[in-house]
RNA sequence: GGUCCGGUAGUUCAGUUGGUUAGAAUACCUGCCUGUCACGCAGGGGGUCGCGGGUUCGAGUCCCGUCCGGACCGCCA
């Protein structure tokens, strides 16, 4: 039996309405003479009159269409009223172009078109779906499907596709199970605030979101599940910011019989395998870095290790000169900025001086000293020290011609913090902060407690199940305000580039210490057992010693693609007022609906 | 809870010490154009200057309030 012709049998292929033979980002010059079938968004029409252009786009991809009117003048009349964004399906054959476009991977040809049709017709959209977008953030948040059509927000979520695969499939490969743990579960104080859901089943009870599956993780590992992942939705009732949202993903790990140093290798490991799979880098062993170490030659307990600028202490060297603002402050530290002091004019300084003087940052002055290439040196402190006392400043601070120190002096956190901002401010100006640049480390040994002003009393620094080192176990009976300070905790953060990534900890096993932990941190025994009975109860059956981390997995998209905002990251976020622009959540719910729930409203002004 | 910035055409913005009919670019519409790919050219339509009040002969502009958006501090075990 004769075969039918090629053409044929894409005609009847068209007519049992095939949507597309290939998608907009595929065909080349090897498909040359092939007739295709594509579907697709119109991008761009270039209309000359006698020939019409237009630019198909799918999510693969941009293809061009020729309309001739030489070969069909209906077809090219119809042609020159599409509009940008009408969905179309077309067929037609495809040629090389005579004018080739080498900045498109489809360049090389073009689709010489016979038949068009228009599957939906499309408004004007708000803003321009290009990869530089007119379109403002709040625009681009309530027509966010418009705003995925573009390049940078496609990619990123095709980005967070890919890096959760390769997660599943690494952990696969190290033995991990993947387990849902439940959304409606109860609310705790300790923390952050829980977003709240009633019950209407049980009248006056609520259940809460969970903001992280912690306790259910734990109880696995009491049910021998040895080596536990998910990548999960957690919620957290709290402000947002451009990298914190109320709802985001974590990959939350747990493992059974290891030790600090199994959870850091496996998760390096981790970390490892998805930046040379996803960015083809390959990170070097992570630096590790005491909690102590990071605050005080950072400020911070998620430094940014692109760059150096540690902090150097002056105290010794400054004080008893009568100065006082020097004499009085608990801390004088300083950074140094190479290369810098040609580039501060007095007024540059004044205004950073203003920067850190902000309420953001609450700096009282910023002291600067200027060792400039002619051999001078400039300071604000000129009156109280003189070029001997600068010298050995600068010898203290690694400091040589042509750098630039920045003193801060006060109370010793509050200082700290200030010169955190500065050195990262100083960090981006001087362009040390490459985006393309990945300085991952493990920061350690974190603090067990921490003192609340507000409530005056301890508050887990990680959260109440993390448990103390060995050596500071004994202390926890002391009960000395001093020595629960320093108490430590084996807690640990992966950071990367000045972002929180990932942080976990050893978790206690053991009830009596879990007990002695909670009486620590203010619960009366009764409290203990309500909120955490189960946890407790589950401990007195056989629980192994374990202990595990959690990702930011939106934070780690953004980080490993140079961003500090997530919400590129994440297909439909919410607003810094947590609202979600596109649905209008959250929304009032009607009188009906709140009586079901047994609940009242009670709206103060 | 607080600090700061913004709101003018569909969109992004400009708008001087308060002073004619509020502009530009882009998008949109119409016409011309046969090798564009940020096409080009000519023409056109498009505004409750977020809202309310006040000061003033006169407010986009100044003041007060309010709403909305953005960044940040607090908060985020």
């Amino acid at each position: 039996m004769q075969k039918a012709p090629h053409w044929v049998i894409f005609a009847l292929q068209m007519k049992k309405g095939m949507f597309r033979s290939h998608n907009c980002g595929e065909l080349r010059l090897s498909h040359q003479g092939k007739q295709v079938v594509l579907s697709g968004w119109i991008q761009a029409s270039r209309d000359f009159g006698g020939m019409t252009f237009i630019d198909l786009r799918d999510r693969y991809g941009i293809t061009q269409l020729v309309f001739n009117i030489d070969d069909d003048q209906a077809l090219c009349e119809e042609a020159r009223k599409l509009g940008r964004e009408d969905v179309v399906k077309i067929s037609g054959k495809v040629r090389e172009r005579s004018n080739k476009n080498p900045n498109r991977s489809t360049g090389d040809i073009e689709i010489e078109v016979d038949t068009l049709q228009v599957l939906n017709k499309s408004k004007v959209p708000p803003f321009t779906i290009e990869d530089d977008t007119d379109g403002g953030d709040d625009l681009r948040m309530k027509y966010r499907y418009l705003d995925i059509r573009r390049n940078p927000v496609k990619e990123s979520l095709i980005f967070r596709s890919k890096l959760a695969l390769e997660t599943r499939s690494y952990l696969n490969s190290e033995g991990f199970v993947e387990i849902e743990t439940p959304v409606l579960i109860k609310s705790t104080p300790e923390g952050a605030r829980d977003f709240i859901v009633p019950s209407r089943m049980n009248p006056g009870q609520f259940y809460a979101l969970p903001q992280s599956p912690q306790t259910f993780k734990q109880i696995l590992m009491v049910a021998g599940m040895d080596k536990y992942f998910q990548i999960v939705k957690c919620f957290r009732d709290e402000d947002l910011r451009a990298d914190r949202q109320p709802e985001f993903t974590q990959i939350d790990c747990e493992m059974s019989f290891v030790t600090r140093e199994d959870i850091l290798n496996t998760f390096e490991g981790l970390t490892k395998h998805l930046f040379k799979s996803l960015k083809n880098i390959e990170l070097e062993d992570f630096p590790r870095m005491s909690y102590d170490e990071a605050i005080r030659l950072y400020g911070s307990d998620k430094p940014d290790t692109r760059f150096e600028m540690q902090f150097v202490e002056l105290n010794e060297v400054v004080q008893g000169h009568g100065f006082s603002v020097f004499d009085n402050a608990e801390l004088v530290v300083g950074i140094c900025a190479q290369g810098q002091a040609g580039r501060y004019s007095n007024k540059d300084i004044k205004k950073l001086t203003e920067w850190m003087q902000r309420p953001q940052i609450g700096a009282k002055g910023l002291i600067y000293v200027k060792f400039e290439k002619d051999g001078t040196i400039r300071s604000s402190i000129g009156k109280f020290f003189d070029d001997e006392a600068l010298k050995k400043w600068g010898e203290k601070m690694g400091a040589t011609t042509g750098d630039m120190l920045f003193i801060l002096a006060g109370e010793t956190e509050k200082t700290r913090k200030q010169l955190n901002e500065l050195r990262l401010e100083m960090g981006r100006r001087m362009n040390l902060t490459r985006p393309d640049d990945f300085k991952p480390l493990w920061v350690l040994d974190f603090p067990l407690l921490e003192w609340d002003e507000e409530s005056e009393r301890f508050h887990a620094m990680h959260h109440p199940f993390t448990s103390p080192k060995k050596e500071d176990q004994e202390k926890m009976l002391s009960g000395d305000h001093e020595t629960m300070k320093s108490l430590r905790a084996d807690a640990y953060d992966l950071v990367i580039n000045g972002a929180e990534i990932g942080g976990g900890s050893i978790r206690i096993h053991d009830r009596s210490l879990q007990s002695r932990n909670f009486d620590l941190l203010g619960f009366t025994k009764e409290e203990a057992e309500e909120q955490f009975g189960f946890l407790l109860g589950a401990f007195e059956y056989g629980a192994p010693p374990h202990g595990g981390i959690a990702f930011g997995f939106d934070r780690l998209c953004a980080v490993m693609n140079g961003q500090s905002s997530i919400r590129d990251y994440i297909a439909f976020p919410k607003n810094n007022m947590g609202k979600d622009m596109m649905i209008d959540a959250p929304a009032h719910i009607d009188k009906d609906q709140l009586d079901e729930l047994n609940l009242e409203l009670k709206l103060t002004e």
